[in-house]
DNA sequence: ACCATAAGTGAAAATGATTGTCATTAACAA
DNA sequence: TTGTTAATGACAATCATTTTCACTTATGGT
């Protein structure tokens, strides 16, 4: 099997070697790690997961690649406010996994919502082109995250 | 004049002792230069201009008390990406400086927009409250940003 | 105004995520 | 298979932020 979500390594070969890219263990290793997860993981997070398959990847190497596949597009970086960054496979606007968040202040949980996604996403769209326009600004993404208090946090 | 919108020591004071904080000198030092200014500060830079006024202000306190206009509400918190923070004075959704982000992934420009802020929060508000139930989360605050290449950067 | 006291502060050290260095390794075009 | 050059890994370095701790100050009760 390719890969959870119908993709794999020789989606991931064409789509390195067409930015002149090699594709290599490491880097693969890391992708199968970040496409197998629905967490938001930390470099640390994917380092560890990518050391049980691979224990000679370093930890130096998951940041250059996930510093790679930010660039490239094939994945996020997240900020949720705890001092490290998150990553997670990204996924256009349509896809299936495509989600935004509810980040708890408090205890720093994160939950992924795919409600109101629909009107959201066109909004953002009209929106982005309205910005686009008046800024001549390339808009390649965005983010939406909501901050509070979760369940748990409020009760107290 | 009490600030130039339209608050300041008094208003701030009020709210200190509302929480049972105390306002002091490097408090109001570090507010005022936070009111004065449009830009996106990091803490250095609130550090650096605090510094002028009040020199004996360490960056440790500046550090400390961002922290905590954070958690009183009086201020945001940002992270575009170039590994430090930034801070803004704070203001409800409906107040004149509310506006929202435009990253420029490539050089790290930010530009600030106020245009399509109503339907975005108006979308927003839709969505806090079907998020709010159906998570049970209180939603206090949200952050929307895009992500792209500005004018100077897609040239190239 | 004075005092007690607990919050607030500053300097310096510690922390911890991320990045740079550099000699070695491996992907892949020919 | 081989040469070229990107990629890697161990380690050191960086740098924003946090912690520590002895000292200072705002504030409430006198």
């Amino acid at each position: 099997m390719p890969g959870r979500f119908g993709m794999g390594p020789a989606w991931w070969h064409g789509r390195f070697r067409g930015c002149g890219y090699r594709l290599t263990i490491p880097r693969e290793a890391i992708l199968d790690v970040l496409s197998k997860t629905q967490k938001h993981l930390s470099a640390e997070d994917v380092y560890m997961a990518v050391h049980k398959a691979c224990p000679t990847v370093g930890l130096t190497t998951v940041y250059r690649t996930l510093e790679l596949l930010v660039q490239m597009g094939l994945i996020f970086k997240f900020d949720f406010g705890d001092g490290r960054a998150r990553y997670e496979l990204a996924e256009g606007p349509k896809g299936a996994r495509h989600h935004h968040h509810l980040v708890c202040t408090n205890c720093g949980r994160v939950i992924d919502y795919t409600d109101f996604i629909d009107e959201e996403v066109e909004l953002l769209q009209q929106t982005e082109k309205g910005l686009s326009k008046k800024y001549n600004f390339e808009i390649t993404n965005h983010l939406i995250q909501f901050y509070g208090l979760c369940d748990r946090c409020r009760k107290r």
